[in-house]
DNA sequence: TATAGTGTTATCGG
DNA sequence: ACCGATAACACTAT
C-alpha cells in the first residue's frame, strides 16, 4: 500500500495530530517490527518524553523527540499510522486501507503510543514487514523523490540497469514504489527494462517532468490509487491514453504494467 | 489449497 | 568493490 505519497499523508497525520502530547505508554512488544530493539527498550527510551517534528524522506519517517532519541518508522508493504481519542474515536484519517480493515480492528497492532490525555497512536502492518527503530540511518537513502532537482536525478540515472530498477533503487531515489515506478514510466512513454544508459538527454528530462507531476497528483488525490494507469495493472487492464491491451512481465524482481505501444 | 503481493535486505554471481 | 538478480521475510486476500 503505502509509497511516498501514503507515506507523507501518514507523516502529516502524525505532525497535526501527534506532537506535543507526553508519551505515557509503549507498546513495543513486536520483536519483529521493533528488532533490533529488545522488547522494553523503546518503551524506557520514550515514555515521558514527546515527539516534537515529524519528517520524511522517501519511504522512511523519523520523529524528533523533546528528551529522547529519534523515533524511526517505516510502513512496509501494509503499514498504516492510526491515531485515536481517549474515547476510542479515530481522528485524522489519511490514507485508505487494503485490508478490508474496519474502524477499531486493532488486529494487527504492532506498535503503539499512548499519550497522557488517553489517546493512542498505533502503527497497523498486518505482514509486519513495516519497521520501528530508534536513531534509525538515513545515510543510505537517495534525495527525495518528491523533491529532487534535475540535476540529481541526472545523477542517479548512471550504470546499466532497467530504468524501472534504478527508479526502485531507494538508494538512487528514495520514495518510489512498484506502482508509482509503472506510473512514471508509462506517462514517460518509457520502456521499463530500457538500459538506463540507453536513456536519451531529452527522455531523461520527460521522465523527471513525470516524476514530479506523477508524485504531486498522487498527493493532491489522495495516493497511488487515483492515478489513471494504477487500476489497469491487471490482467485484462487496457492502456488509459488509447485502450490498447497492457502487457506484464517481470522488471527488476518485480510485476510490471506497459503500453507495448506507447512505451518504447 | 495455491499463489501473488504497493518494501527492504542479505546473499550470490558476474 | 560495484552492479544487478534473486530469495527470504510474514501474513492476508483472492
Amino acid at each position: 500500500m503505502p509509497e511516498l505519497p501514503e507515506v507523507e499523508s501518514a507523516r502529516s497525520v502524525i505532525e497535526r495530530s501527534a506532537l506535543k502530547r507526553t508519551i505515557v505508554a509503549v507498546d513495543d512488544t513486536d520483536s519483529y517490527v521493533c528488532r533490533p530493539h529488545p522488547p522494553g527498550q523503546i518503551r524506557d527510551a520514550l515514555v515521558g518524553t514527546e515527539l516534537i517534528a515529524a519528517h520524511r524522506r522517501g519511504k522512511t519517517m523519523w520523529c524528533d523527540t523533546a528528551t529522547g532519541p529519534v523515533l524511526g518508522l517505516h510502513l512496509g508493504m501494509s503499514g498504516k499510522i492510526v491515531i485515536a481519542d481517549a474515547d476510542g474515536h479515530e481522528v485524522d484519517g489519511g490514507d485508505h486501507w487494503e485490508y478490508g480493515r474496519a474502524p477499531g480492528d486493532y488486529r494487527f497492532s504492532r506498535f503503539a503510543l499512548t499519550f497522557a490525555d488517553g489517546g493512542v497512536l498505533r502503527l497497523l502492518d498486518p505482514r509486519r514487514l513495516g519497521r520501528v527503530r530508534l536513531d534509525p540511518r538515513l545515510d543510505d537513502l537517495g534525495p527525495d523523490a518528491a523533491t529532487m532537482t534535475g540535476a540529481q536525478f541526472a545523477r542517479a540515472l548512471t550504470g546499466r540497469a532497467p530504468i524501472k530498477a534504478r527508479l526502485l533503487d531507494q538508494h538512487a531515489l528514495a520514495g518510489v514504489g512498484n506502482l508509482l515506478a509503472d506510473e512514471i514510466l508509462w506517462r514517460a512513454k518509457l520502456n521499463p527494462a530500457r538500459p538506463v544508459d540507453a536513456i536519451t538527454d531529452p527522455e531523461r528530462r520527460r521522465l523527471y517532468r513525470a516524476l514530479h507531476t506523477t508524485i504531486e497528483e498522487a498527493l493532491r488525490n489522495g495516493g497511488v490509487h487515483t492515478l489513471p494507469l494504477v487500476p489497469e495493472r491487471r490482467p485484462g487492464g487496457q492502456c488509459p491514453r488509447d485502450h490498447t491491451p497492457l502487457v506484464h512481465g517481470a522488471v527488476g524482481g518485480r510485476t510490471t504494467y506497459w503500453c507495448p505501444k506507447h512505451q518504447l
